[in-house]
DNA sequence: TATTGTTATACTCTATAACTATA
DNA sequence: TATAGTTATAGAGTATAACAATA
């Protein structure tokens, strides 16, 4: 029945060349892949994001975190409570309306185990190509992020 | 606080040299942006694509129209129930256990529409590269689906 | 008046397990 | 025994609106 494409062959799918669907499509394969990778130490992507970037930036607030991520406010408040239940996490008042989040000793062993994994899983797929057209990617992809780089509004 | 990379300039983060985080970040934007523009016409994106695959694919069942989209046969059940409430998509018996999927005339005519949306979300984006680059997403992205090619297991 | 954190809620997509009826 | 469709349920991520405390 008209196979066409990448797909195994099976029905016709003109969607392939369009590039929103294969950027969402292969995007889902890396992130099952990390969430495999990851689910292991019992961390979901997006805590894991948190977590780093808690680890890179002492004392920033949540909200810093998720305008960083591009996760509203409201929804960095079960993310940022889990990593401190978790005792991977720490906080101190430093604003009266704001904390200083801070990554604990244990959270930095967490860090670093988890980097070690993404570092993995980001070879897998990265040794698929060259460099040239590595670099042709790291430089497109923030372009098409930047059409509409979504923080808190 | 050490700004670097992309994005705005906040916090420093890692991150933004990974892969599978910029395809995740991309892959958002133009799904919101899809999102936007499908609204209009109160269709989702898993919709759409489940529509489209069935406009190109007359009398496929709906497990198979899952398969080339890489959703479960279970999720499959209520794309398809609410695209034939709607009027959409028509089905008869085929096989006993399976269904032989048809677009109806009404689907057609919003095929048509979805289509030229997807076609002014997609010049929104690619119109930002040349064509050397858009072949270098092309070539690559279906690389990175095939590594996990999720379907139905 | 604007901002931080919070609660509550809803929506979209995805995942698993189990059932039925057919083949 | 395997397959197509279905049901029920859970999880992950995201979205909005509203509120309290603080600046």
């Amino acid at each position: 029945m008209l196979p066409t494409s990448s797909s195994a062959g099976l029905l016709a799918n003109s969607l392939d060349r369009l590039l929103g669907y294969q950027l969402r499509r292969a995007s889902a394969v890396m992130m099952a892949d990390l969430a495999r990778e990851l689910g292991d130490i019992d961390l979901r992507p997006a805590e894991v994001t948190a977590l780093m970037v808690i680890a890179e930036n002492a004392g920033c607030s949540q909200t810093e975190v998720g305008q960083v991520l591009g996760i509203k406010r409201a929804n960095m408040v079960p993310i940022v409570s889990r990593l401190m239940d978790r005792g991977l996490v720490d906080r101190e008042r430093a604003d009266g309306r704001s904390h200083a989040l801070r990554v604990t000793q244990a959270g930095a062993a967490v860090v670093a185990d988890a980097q070690a994994r993404i570092e993995r899983h980001e070879a897998r797929f990265s040794s698929l190509f060259d460099s040239a057209t590595l670099d042709v990617l790291h430089a497109v992809l923030p372009v098409i992020r930047s059409q509409r780089d979504e923080a808190e509004g």
